[in-house]
DNA sequence: GTCTATAAGTTGATAGAC
DNA sequence: GTCTATCAACTTATAGAC
């Protein structure tokens, strides 16, 4: 719309991509709150005008950055697909959990920016719906997972698949919030192994 | 600080009530984005600076709603402990997720106004640390109620109650994330009954 | 495409009367 | 305790030169 197609159009200078990337700092560091269009400019070495010329407003800015985002969605587990039938079923759940934890953690931020600014919310709903792009996707590739598994025999034949990501999905988000409210520091709940342990008679074969 | 103790001192107007519930009623409509003293003021139909009198600034406003939210940790739940024992534990389960989802869905817009202000996030983690008031409080009384049951004897013995409560928190907030970005339609995810049924081995005897 | 300069509006916060 | 009146700072956004 307003910007440039990457790789097609007259040659960027790479304030787009600058304002994109100071924008991301400013939300994972202060919050939504402080995201000035002043503030952005100043941290790219922006002129200010210059995000309005590629986002339109501040809300387009918003907007562009969560849409950079959605790709991330699925991409964070896909490595662990390959994974299964590999190693124990115990440490590949423990390796799925570190890495949905520390995925959620990363696009807490974006979340929240969403959950604060209600024209923001209902632009990101409104997408949500036309593309099933969106937080249900994330869920496909542990589905994936944990559909591996079972065709090799190490998850259980009557789990619900949905229900399981849904489960694991959960606990790495949940985590993901103690951790955030908790000032990065020690969330003082039990670690994640053991959760997983509690977990296996649930998804496990025996 | 600022203002009145409940019950001793001067009688109040019930301005500081108005604040506290027009400021819920913006962030859960329109989220912290929205939410200035001005507009505060307006719609408690009050003077702006009657807000300064009683929070000192827009931060400590802040505060006292996250602080009066705080309670709410734990009553969600507390009544779903007496019913430990009565009726299958499977309707238990279901009760306790539907409310638990319900009660994070509420609170939402809390987490996401502390985690979109630096200074709010900040002020948040320390209270957090000196009182343990916070967000793994929410914990304990499910940890309670899975106690009773195993008491008994209609949950595993051998089930690490933490393990188990952060489970079944973790679904539900992870619930309510995807409605409340869904923008409070259809999340399209599979529904709560199967959810617990594929947590039952985990959880239950047999 | 990117800049400088600028405008109109809103913000959080204070002073002082009642 | 609550109000009215006021302020300086900052906000988003635009116009126009290069």
């Amino acid at each position: 719309m307003t910007g440039d197609r990457r790789g097609r159009g007259r040659p960027s200078t790479g304030v787009r991509e600058a304002v994109l990337e100071a924008t991301g700092a400013i939300l994972a560091e202060s919050g939504v709150a402080r995201l000035s269009t002043k503030e952005v400019a100043r941290r790219a070495s922006v002129a200010e005008s210059s995000i309005f010329y590629h986002f339109g407003d501040r809300l387009g800015l918003l907007q562009a950055v969560v849409a950079g985002h959605l790709p991330e969605y699925g991409q964070a587990v896909a490595e662990l697909r390959g994974r299964a039938g590999r190693g124990s079923v115990r440490d590949n759940l423990i390796a799925l959990l570190s890495r949905l934890e520390a995925f959620y953690l990363r696009i807490a931020p974006i979340i929240a920016a969403v959950q604060s600014d209600g024209e923001l919310r209902a632009s990101f709903a409104d997408r949500n719906i036309e593309s099933d792009i969106g937080p249900r996707r994330a869920l496909i590739p542990v589905v994936e997972y944990l559909e591996r598994e079972r065709e090799l025999g190490r998850v259980r034949e009557d789990l619900d698949l949905e229900s399981g990501a849904q489960i694991l999905a959960g606990v790495a988000y949940h985590r993901a919030m103690l951790r955030g409210l908790a000032g990065d520091g020690d969330i003082r709940v039990t670690g994640i192994p053991q959760v997983v342990d509690a977990l296996m008679p649930s998804l496990t074969t025996r």
